[in-house]
DNA sequence: ACTGTCAGTGTACGAGTGTTCACTGAGAGG
DNA sequence: CCTCTCAGTGAACACTCGTACACTGACAGT
């Protein structure tokens, strides 16, 4: 079963444990709450063996937050991959966050706590983050057909809406977990604000 | 100066500068990692006449989003009044909104933070206020004309884009503090997503 | 003037906190 | 084989934490 355990492997897997036990201590609570000691007992290290993983709590958070965008950009490949048919480009974004929201919850959960309240930094690295996804989304709007008339600025601004409005939705959707009746409303409420957005866009002249 | 000190009206001071130094010690950390003794020394009393005043930190925090939304409806208040014109209601809201950012800026920090970060109990109640302005503001929307052809589910639906919006701003606008040009340039951002969430809603066509 | 109420005090407790330090012992490299 | 590295140990430190308890003394009602 478990037989080539190496030196540097035994450590990766410590390491491992300790942010997935962060992860799991954050479903209950803050980042800044959190203290060394718990998540030291959850993995079942002494309290001193954390330091050799870690220098502080902050720093585990950093960890946790590049994380979790890693796994956030292959949502972002799955969106783009296939057919730019602007058609159903709507309900494909949406059920694709969907998914990935069940499939990461932990990440997604850590995200939407510490963006509000965790340490500076975190909170500093959260924020660009998802200003990353902006632009990125803002350069594909461009490729769309019919945004020649808009300027770069609007289209930020544009890209700005758009992510708000599904950063929302995933977090309503995280606090809507056990209730498949609320979350299908919630799914269906996403997919009409994107498309009277998408109406918005299409009538939309810079500069008005 | 302070002539009539009556025993109802010192106890009511107390309460006020518990809940003012609770509010003062948000901006740095959460409610959850806040501690009843950090409060009591603050105020200046010893940590067990906290209880005089509150069951726990928790009840503490309620009663800070019941004095938050309260000052928020005021300014719902103040954007309502006056003249309906639809032609700068949008810079109006935006303005009357940065204007009480401004004002209650503790408040909304606090609000920000707890939304997502607070003791469950603080987070629902937080939810459910909101929960309320959307549909106060659909209520708004049903009677702006052009709005004959919606169905109540697609006001609300708006109403829940145009909320989630503001309430991005907001955040973003506590975040930019210091920084005039960057709130300025934020403003205009938030101007520019009404204006387009308005060209889709009046272009919009309920089950299309 | 006598008495009850009650906001605020002071002490004490057991539990949990981050960080230090010297240590152990199994795996890696020569 | 023998040494070096280093992930993890365990005791000790000087705190802070929430809460229980008996208390004081100024105000308010009679």
């Amino acid at each position: 079963m478990t037989e080539p355990v190496s030196r540097v492997e035994r450590k990766e897997r410590t390491r491992r444990a300790i942010l997935d036990a962060a992860l799991e201590l954050s479903d209950e609570s803050t980042l800044a709450a959190i203290s060394l000691r718990q998540v030291a007992k959850q993995v079942g290290i002494v309290p001193t063996a954390f330091y050799r993983h870690f220098d502080s709590i902050d720093a585990l958070g950093l960890a946790l937050v590049d994380e979790a965008f890693a796994s956030l950009r292959t949502m972002m490949r799955d969106i783009r991959r296939g057919d730019p048919a602007l058609a159903d480009i709507v309900d494909r974004s949406v059920s694709v966050l969907v998914d990935h929201v069940h499939g990461h919850r932990a990440h997604f959960l850590f995200i939407a706590r510490e963006r509000a309240a965790g340490p500076p930094g975190v909170r500093d690295e959260i924020r660009h983050q998802i200003e990353l996804f902006e632009r990125e989304l803002s350069t594909d709007l461009a490729r769309l057909p019919g945004t020649d008339t808009w300027s770069p600025e609007d289209l930020g601004v544009l890209s700005n809406l758009i992510v708000t409005a599904m950063v929302s939705t995933a977090e309503s959707i995280l606090s809507a977990a056990g209730r498949p009746d609320v979350e299908k409303q919630l799914v269906e409420q996403a997919r009409t604000q994107l498309r009277m957005v998408l109406v918005g866009a299409l009538n939309w002249r810079s500069k008005p």
